[in-house]
Formats: C-alpha cells, sequence, structure tokens
RNA sequence: UCCUGAGUAGCUCAGUUGGUUAGAGCAUCUGACUGUUAAUCAGAGGGUCGUAGGUUCAAGUCCUACCUCAGGAGCCA
C-alpha cells in the first residue's frame, strides 16, 4: 500500500478520482447524506457520502465509524467553494475501515490547558498545534537557511557539559561515569566561541536545559536555541545580523504559511498584519534611553491611579529589565525594540564592556511588540587578563574554563553572538498565550508526560 | 522560592443565606432528517462533589490540614 493522494494537492486534481488515507476528524450526518471531515497530516477534506451513490453496507459502515477511525476513501474531486475546507471536496464512492477508535478523548468541544496537555500526542492533531507545528516547521528551515545561505556552518555543541556556562542558572545534572557529574547544556555559545576561531561564522542549533523553577508563560525547562557566533564582529554587526535574521525568518513564514496562520487568528489576518510590521532597521535605544521611556511610562502610570499587578516592581536605573518592562517598553512600538548597553553587573561575566563607558556591557536584547525579550546578543570579552578578572568577580573557578580561556591566549579577536529562543518565537508568531503550545513535547516545571 | 486562585459526570461548567432524590451542554448509545460546516431535533445511560478530619438535626456549600493543578513574580531564550 502506498500514499499517494495528499490533501493539500486535492484543488490540482479537481475532476479526477483520488484515494484519500487518513483519519475521522469530525462527522455530521442529515439522513440520507454524511459529511465526514477528513485528516491525512496535509489539511482537511469533507468527504460527501451519498446515500443513494454507495451501496447500503457502505453507508452503514461510514455512518459507524467514530472520531479518529482511519480510513481509505476514494472518490471524484468537486469544487465547493465556501462549502468545504479548502474550496474543494471529495464525492465518495467507496470508503475502507482500516482500524476503528472508539471514544477519542478529545472531542469538539473545549477542554482545558490541563486536560489537553495531558493528551498532548493526540491534542496534536487538531488544528491549532497542527498550523503550529507546520509554523514551527517554517521557521526552523528559515533559520538554517539563513545562516547556511550567509557561509554559517552549523556547529553542534555539546548536551552533556563539564560545568556551568553562565555560572547563574540551575542546571540539570547525571553521573558521569568516574568523570564526575555532568550538566546538561543551558548554551552552546562558549563552545560555538571556539567553533567561530576555526570557522569564523558558526551557529549552534540545538535544545537547551535550565532547572530553573519557572511558572511563566514564557519559560521551558527544555527548549531549543540557535546561537549565531562570528569572529571580528561588534556590536554594530550583532544588531544588524540579529534584524537581518529575524527579517528572513518571519519573511518566510508570511511566503509559505499564510493559511496556518489564518488557522491561528481564526481568519482575522491579525497574525499576518502583525508579522508583516516586523521590517528593517528595528528600532534601536541605549539602555539610558530606555531607562528615560520607563521612568516616565511608570511615572505616568502610578499618577493615573491605575491598579497595577500586586508583584509589580517599580523599575530603577540600573536594574535589568523585569516582564513588565518588557511589555511596557515594546507596548509603544510596533515593531521589535533592541535595547543596547545594559548595565555590566545584570549581565554575563563573558560579556565584553564599552570602553567608553566601561559600566556598560556591550550587550543587546531583541524585545518584541507586548510580549518581551526573544533574541539576547552581546561583543564577547578577548582579552585574557580582563576574563581572568572577571571568573574571580562572578566566583567561578578557573580550571574548567581553561579550554575557553584558550581562545583567548591563541589568537583572539573581537566577536559577537546572540542566542535566539526557537519556542519563543514561533509563539509571538502564532499568537499563542503560552509557550508551552510552541513544542511538541513541551517539558514545564509539573509535565514530563507524555 | 514567594504571592493569588481552582478542584462537582469522560470533557467544559452551573449549583442561592447550609435543607428532601445533584443540574446543563458536549461526548457515548437509540431514533428522525438529501448540503452539513462546533449541524440540528427527540430519548437513554453516566456522580464516593480532590483527600482526610471537624462543626451541625442536616455539608457540594462552613472550618482545619494535606494533595493536585492553574495564573503572576524572580531566573532567562
Amino acid at each position: 500500500m502506498m500514499q499517494k493522494d495528499y490533501i493539500e494537492d486535492l484543488s490540482k486534481h479537481v475532476g479526477q478520482e483520488v484515494t484519500l488515507r487518513g483519519w475521522l476528524y469530525n462527522k455530521r450526518s442529515s439522513g440520507k447524506i454524511q459529511f465526514l471531515i477528513l485528516r491525512d497530516g496535509t489539511g482537511l477534506c469533507q468527504c460527501v457520502v451519498m446515500k443513494n451513490a454507495v451501496d447500503a453496507e457502505m453507508y452503514a459502515l461510514a455512518s459507524s465509524l467514530a472520531q479518529e477511525s482511519t480510513v481509505a476513501i476514494t472518490g471524484k474531486v468537486q469544487e465547493a467553494k465556501g462549502k468545504a475546507p479548502g474550496d474543494v471536496e471529495l464525492f465518495v464512492s467507496k470508503i475502507e475501515a482500516i482500524s476503528t477508535a472508539t471514544d477519542y478523548p478529545i472531542t469538539p468541544k473545549e477542554h482545558g490547558v490541563e486536560y489537553l496537555m495531558e493528551h498532548r500526542h493526540l491534542w496534536l492533531r487538531s488544528s491549532r498545534p497542527w498550523a503550529t507545528m507546520r509554523v514551527r516547521d517554517t521557521i526552523i528551515h528559515a533559520i538554517r537557511d539563513f545562516f547556511h545561505n550567509r557561509g554559517f556552518l552549523c556547529f553542534d555543541a555539546p548536551i552533556l557539559t563539564p560545568n556551568a556556562a553562565e555560572g547563574t542558572s540551575t542546571l540539570f545534572e547525571t553521573e558521569y561515569f568516574d568523570e564526575g557529574m555532568a550538566y546538561l547544556s543551558q548554551s552552546g555559545q562558549l563552545y560555538g566561541e571556539a567553533g567561530a576561531m576555526a570557522f569564523g561564522k558558526v551557529y549552534v542549533f540545538g535544545p537547551t536545559f535550565r532547572a530553573e523553577r519557572s511558572k511563566t508563560k514564557r519559560h521551558l525547562n527544555e527548549f531549543w536555541m540557535v546561537e549565531p557566533e562570528v569572529a571580528f564582529l561588534d556590536l554594530e554587526g550583532d544588531m544588524e545580523l540579529a534584524e537581518d535574521f529575524v527579517h528572513e525568518v518571519i519573511g518566510r513564514v508570511l511566503k509559505e504559511r499564510e493559511a496556518e496562520l489564518a488557522i491561528l487568528d481564526d481568519g482575522t489576518g491579525t497574525l499576518k498584519a502583525r508579522c508583516e510590521k516586523v521590517l528593517k532597521p528595528f528600532m534601536r535605544m541605549h539602555y539610558d534611553e530606555a531607562a528615560k521611556i520607563l521612568d516616565k511610562y511608570w511615572d505616568e502610570k502610578l499618577a493615573s491611579g491605575e491598579e497595577l499587578p500586586p508583584t509589580f516592581k517599580r523599575f530603577e536605573y540600573g536594574d535589568d529589565f523585569g516582564a513588565y518592562d518588557e511589555v511596557a517598553l515594546t507596548s509603544l512600538y510596533d515593531q521589535p525594540v533592541i535595547v543596547h548597553h545594559y548595565p555590566a553587573s545584570v549581565k554575563a561575566f563573558y560579556m565584553k564592556r564599552d570602553p567608553n563607558e566601561p559600566d556598560k556591557a556591550l550587550a543587546m536584547d531583541v524585545l518584541f511588540p507586548e510580549f518581551g525579550e526573544i533574541i539576547g546578543g552581546s561583543v564577547r570579552e578577548d582579552s585574557l587578563d580582563v576574563l581572568l578578572k572577571r571568573l574571580e568577580e562572578h566566583n567561578l573557578p578557573q580550571s574548567i574554563f581553561e579550554w575557553y580561556l584558550d581562545l583567548r591566549r591563541y589568537g583572539s579577536v573581537p566577536h559577537a553572538g546572540f542566542g535566539l529562543g526557537l519556542e519563543r518565537l514561533v509563539m509571538w508568531v502564532c499568537g499563542l498565550e503560552h509557550i508551552r503550545e510552541a513544542i511538541p513535547f513541551p517539558r514545564t516545571l509539573t509535565r514530563i508526560w507524555p
């Protein structure tokens, strides 16, 4: 048996007889006519079964099929403008049952998130997760194409590592033979730097693990991150790279997944419109400028007497931006904002400081409208002596970073890169309420099943 | 780790100031209907009200503890 005809190609076969194989998504019947909505992974197709067009046995078979039963359906493709998904339908001549399903847990009515997550392996068949995963696929391809087309080498970093990259977050640990503890990678960046010194331009793209007890709609404990790293790149170049990158990836989604975006926004067109506003150049601002805007913003908010969330904390100069600050700042614009020159004190040890503003790091974040951080990047410290000092300040042991320090001992160059959280981008593009819907099987504080 | 809220049918929820036999929609089963589109209509089955204890003549409802989950903060992508 060979799968030959797919629903997504059906409009090219109007007037022809085809056989579709798939799952029964939904069914409506009206006495002498039945509408079987078939799902084959590429889309949905309305299959019309007329009582006088098939024999009685086949008609009875059609009416006995329950949701998610699998069938092979043969029929003639006909136009059905406005009456069926994709504006074509199948006029059925033959139905073959492949397997029967009973009591499928996900009904066409609404369900709670917890219930759906408990059935995530089945939920993925429903239209919203389906559309989301197709957008995710396009984003992944676009990411790889973007870097490949610019001469970047795909450079895989190890997942099991001997040390904490930034020494800040909590890591998952596991025993590693006789070598002591190993940790699941929380970033491939340090390895990416080694790659950049060997190949000039590289990108690391792989799973990342954080053992933080995060409990927000923007955090996963396992997620995918893409981290380009480029030798001889400065902050300006890093921002340009991030901007080109985001612009091109979103452009691909607009080109290839318009139908999926329409499923996700119920045909309102809001997701498409929002993506179309992501135009170069992005708004750019120095941390000091962003801080001034936030000061004014919160002053006005507080003066207005508007009620603020109980966990709200007023931003003060020198702080990193909190969730409320990022949303507030980006809500003033309708395209991404790049904030650069953050206070060095709130940033990682490997970030280079600006010689003209020694208290500021050559770091930048790309913040998305009414969402927050999707990209974080920086110029890396390239001086051995300064790096040794930073390790000491951050109470990090020099011994496990010796290989990293070698990159400064042997041919150190200015270099920079950034990290983009794949699921955060998927979440923003798809307009998802929660990041757990942006990955097939999310791993969160309370979920490791299925 | 901190703050807030919620657990009632397979699912989503309603349930009055404590008062007789616990309610609806969907799903399932039976029947009706030749163009439906979360199809509709008629009928049927389906419950240890998160767990344990307490107050009371009487607890889904009030009290205490625990469990589970959700939402927010921090951490960050």
